[in-house]
DNA sequence: ATTACTGCCC
């Protein structure tokens, strides 16, 4: 076997050799003993003594030479031992050789020993250990090498100036090149074209473009390496223009671009997104002879993924005769970049097939892959082939790693990782800022904010946004106020996306006059900004701001869009704005926005929590592409209509059209069972929650099924079903017990829940006022007295009634007794006129007990001033005659003003609906639909 | 003849 064909053969083996770290000497001492003692490794190389270290015949010097073009250790190692043998390893020259294999193949105290030991080191030798640094990327390594030879007074020459200068490059160090530059002017070597091209990549890695121009321009003969390494600086400073500029100049002077031209300036095209040049040089490659180039070829794959059409791309891989790690990593990049995920993973599947190796480069886009098409599992099981190939975890890698983790849910391996990078990088504190945030972890969130901006790492506007959410969740104002502050001082509030975080964080933490503000300051006015206002308002309650925005964007011609109108129709449902609803809808029509499910549901939503159920049937039955949420709503709706048998069918025309339904859906079924005092269907639904839909009861399940258990009298049901939950009760459970101890008088009971209703919402003024009318209906006084006093020394009021009522494009309030209103004595007027109707119809009023100790007649007269009696009767004297009258209640209505709009509704002949804090009542014909039971 | 400058993929 020839010598050649046996190191092609190890050759071919070389990646094991190449490790990250540099091999420390003492391993390869002992290899190079065992090598030696071993003879028959020396006989099976076949080495002869009759090859002798004279250059010109098979070398050992051209032997060396290869294996440090290849870094191939291996054979190198067995090199040095048969000279060893042949006691050549002394001579000058060959330990230069050495010196140059052991630095290339990164045996850096190895060579650095061969070094030390040489009698009288020469610029070769120091220039092959520096030149091993320099191609391993050990930059400062190199620099302090130069120095050290410097002060030994050796002098560089035009081999060695470009070698430390490039480690310079490297380093970005301007003061050690500009220090390099000075003794390269001292020495005669600056019109050196080797040294001059170097020179011109240190000032423009640094980012001194206009010096290395200059010395660009100063160059006595420039070749086209000068003109290749000028603009692939401008490439990578992001001047793209600049870098055509620069090589139309070259093409000018006659100069004709060579392969290093083409591809960096597709590289430019790519940057600039200018498809129609990357196809003129596309064209020029071809008809020039270079389109086996793998370096262009592999430029135009990831341009055209880049910038134009992904078929594109796959047409120039596919054309790849030999596709390289290179190629496959572009192509599968351009498949994650369009969002072919699939195709990506089935890509590094062939790839690997054609045994080329994955790299950190591939498994990137891996992990991208894998997070797109959500399968964190997989994602999850990379980082531990990683681990296992020995695949260095680089910036963007750990970057992958973090999101995949935290879309887990993972946070904790997340920051395993994030704190395993050696210098955290901006996008790995993004990528983990935002998964705290996005899995609600607010205070973590703002926690590693302060702690890495303390540490200087900076931020973005990415950092702005995820603190921003974080401190809307959090609802801290304060904090708020500070990430506006940093804005302010570092420009970032002119960045949309900034603001419009900046108006939705300020709104959720509840001062929407700041985000008010901050919307008036703005420099940009567009259809986000004003989305962000309106939703702001609408979660502040200010649905009329919101309306008054929304035109005042139509004025500026803003074309409203689906998230605008589905924002405004929610505004309106939570208002119970029924005549502005009507007129949202009327704006998607016109807009054509209907086609959307979101506002399409929004839309059902909105008529169904306006009271009119007869729309959002209608709204219903044109949602296009009807999901769970439309089916939830429209479920929703009819059991808060107290159509519970309705609500039941529609649920299972659902299920027969194959949808599951959600938690949210089954709430909704079983607030239908509860309106439609369907107590053993309730119960046949809750109990088989889990076993049929696969849904776990949550709270909000258990307080509806404890609801109507209470309802129902069955009490000591309703306490077991408390005991037996898997969760400590919250409020709303605590709340329905208390519900129906007060319905059916129990006052044991009663005590129970209103002792933890008092613990777990203590400012609740509710649970006082019912545990003080369970003891009034038990002849109690004494206890009702010590709630009163409890009530005032606590402080806690009683919340006071509140009716809404709108009227064409006005909402009029009214609270207990109100006087307030421009027309307030007609309303009074028409509340005797009323009151004198229903009297003669049998209507008596219905006192409430808990005032006791007030006389009979001023407690009719409070209870006739309820403010849905106020709302009522303004109504009637100022809508037209046979319009249904809406009003909203911010309360649940009390027994007396349910009895008395039963009476109103028949004698006016007008459908009355009120829509209280829990359902909604339709009054018709002396009938409600709740049929009393609320 | 022992050392050197420019290009592609997350």
């Amino acid at each position: 076997m020839s010598l050649r064909r046996l190191f092609s053969h190890n050759f071919h083996l070389q990646p094991q050799f190449k490790l990250n770290k540099p091999i420390i000497f003492t391993k390869s001492i002992q290899a190079l003993a065992i090598i030696t003692e071993n003879s028959s490794t020396t006989t099976k190389l076949n080495l002869t003594h009759d090859v002798e270290w004279t250059p010109g015949s098979i070398s050992y010097s051209k032997l060396l030479s290869q294996c440090c073009k290849t870094q191939s250790l291996n054979p190198g190692l067995q090199i040095h031992t048969h000279l060893i043998k042949l006691g050549l390893n002394h001579d000058p020259k060959c330990r230069n050789h050495l010196i140059n294999l052991y630095s290339k193949c990164r045996v850096f105290v190895g060579a650095r020993q061969l070094l030390d030991e040489s009698p009288e080191p020469d610029l070769v030798s120091w220039s092959a250990l520096i030149s091993g640094y320099v191609l391993n990327g050990f930059g400062e390594e190199a620099i302090s090498g130069f120095r050290e030879m410097h002060a030994l007074g050796i002098r560089c020459n035009e081999f060695t100036f470009p070698s430390v200068l490039k480690a310079c490059s490297m380093k970005k160090d301007i003061v050690g090149g500009k220090q390099i530059h000075g003794v390269v002017v001292v020495t005669g070597f600056e019109s050196d074209v080797f040294v001059a091209n170097t020179l011109v990549v240190v000032y423009a890695k640094c980012g001194e473009f206009l010096d290395s121009r200059r010395l660009f321009d100063q160059i006595p003969e420039r070749n086209i390496v000068s003109w290749n390494a000028l603009f692939s600086c401008y490439t990578q400073g992001d001047f793209f223009e600049k870098a055509i500029e620069l090589f139309r100049d070259m093409v000018g002077s006659g100069l004709r671009p060579d392969e290093f031209s083409l591809s960096t300036i597709i590289n430019a095209c790519t940057g600039l997104r200018d498809i129609n040049e990357g196809r003129k040089i596309h064209g020029y490659l071809m008809k020039h002879g270079y389109s086996s180039d793998p370096f262009s070829c592999n430029a135009l794959v990831d341009m055209y993924s880049k910038v134009g059409d992904f078929e594109d791309a796959k047409t120039v891989f596919d054309q790849i005769k030999n596709p390289d790690i290179v190629s496959w990593n572009a192509v599968i990049a351009g498949c994650v970049l369009h969002e072919y995920n699939d195709t990506a993973l089935e890509l590094s599947l062939n790839m690997r097939r054609s045994g080329t190796k994955l790299n950190m480069f591939t498994f990137s886009s891996i992990l991208k892959a894998c997070s797109g098409l959500g399968l964190q599992d997989l994602g999850q099981q990379f980082h531990a082939v990683l681990i296992k190939s020995n695949i260095e975890l680089d910036p963007f890698l750990c970057c992958g790693l973090i999101d995949i983790y935290s879309k887990c849910g993972q946070m904790e391996d997340a920051t395993r990782v994030y704190n395993m990078m050696p210098e955290k990088e901006l996008i790995a504190f993004n990528a983990l800022l935002c998964g705290h945030s996005h899995n609600d972890n607010d205070i973590e969130a703002l926690a590693l904010f302060v702690e890495e901006y303390g540490d200087g790492i900076g931020f973005n506007e990415t950092t702005l946004l995820a603190i921003l959410n974080a401190a809307a969740s959090l609802q801290v104002v304060n904090v708020t106020e500070q990430i506006h502050g940093l804005s302010l001082r570092t420009g970032f509030q002119s960045d949309p996306f900034v603001i419009n975080s900046l108006i939705d964080s300020y709104a959720k933490g509840g001062s929407v006059e700041k985000a008010r503000k901050v919307f008036d300051e703005s420099p940009i006015a567009d259809l986000a900004t004003f989305t962000s206002l309106i939703s702001a308002y609408a979660y502040s309650g200010q649905g009329e701001e919101a309306i008054k925005l929304y035109l005042k964007m139509q004025d500026l011609e803003l074309k409203p869009d689906s998230f605008i109108c589905s924002s405004l129709l929610n505004t309106s449902a939570s208002l119970s704005a029924y005549e502005q609803g009507k007129q949202i809808h009327v704006h998607t029509l016109k807009f054509g926005l209907l086609s959307d499910t979101f506002t399409a549901n929004s839309l059902v939503n909105m008529y169904a929590r306006c009271g009119s159920i007869d729309d959002a049937t209608r709204a219903f039955s044109e949602v296009p592409e009807k999901g769970i949420v439309s089916w939830s709503a429209m479920i929703g709706g009819f059991a808060q209509h107290g159509h519970g048998k309705e609500a039941l069918s529609l649920f299972d025309d659902m299920l027969k059209d194959g949808i599951a339904p959600n938690n949210v859906t089954l709430v909704s079924v079983l607030c239908a069972c509860n309106h439609a005092g369907l107590v053993t269907q309730a119960k046949q639904y809750f109990e088989s929650m889990e076993d049929v839909f696969g849904i776990k009861p949550t709270q909000e399940h258990y307080a509806c099924m404890i609801d109507i258990l209470g309802r129902a009298g069955k009490l000591h049901e309703a306490m077991d079903l408390v005991n037996k939950m898997p969760f400590e009760a919250n409020a709303s459970v605590w709340g329905a017990l208390l519900g129906a101890a007060k319905t059916h008088k129990n006052v044991d009971l009663g005590q129970i829940a209103a002792q933890k209703l008092m613990l777990l919402d203590p400012e609740k003024s509710g649970t006082h006022v019912l545990l003080a009318n369970i003891y009034a209906s038990a002849g109690l006084w004494e206890n009702v007295a010590d709630i009163r006093r409890l009530m005032k020394d606590s402080k806690v009021k009683k919340e006071p009634g509140m009716s809404w009522l709108e009227v064409k494009d006005r909402v009029y309030t009214f609270i207990v007794g109100d006087r307030s209103h421009s027309r307030t004595k007609q309303i009074y007027e028409k509340l005797d006129e009323l009151m004198e109707l229903v009297g003669k119809e049998g209507y008596v009023p219905v006192l409430e007990i808990d005032l006791h100790n007030v006389k009979t007649s001023e407690k009719e007269l409070l209870l006739s001033y309820h403010s849905e009696k106020l709302a009522v009767a303004f109504a009637l004297i100022a809508t037209p005659t046979r319009a249904p009258i809406r009003v909203k209640k911010n309360l649940r209505v009390c027994v007396d003003c349910h009895t008395f709009l039963k009476f109103v509704s028949k004698v006016v002949a007008r459908e009355i609906i009120v829509r209280d804090i829990n359902r909604f009542h339709h009054f018709r014909d002396g009938l409600c639909s709740c049929g009393d039971y609320w």
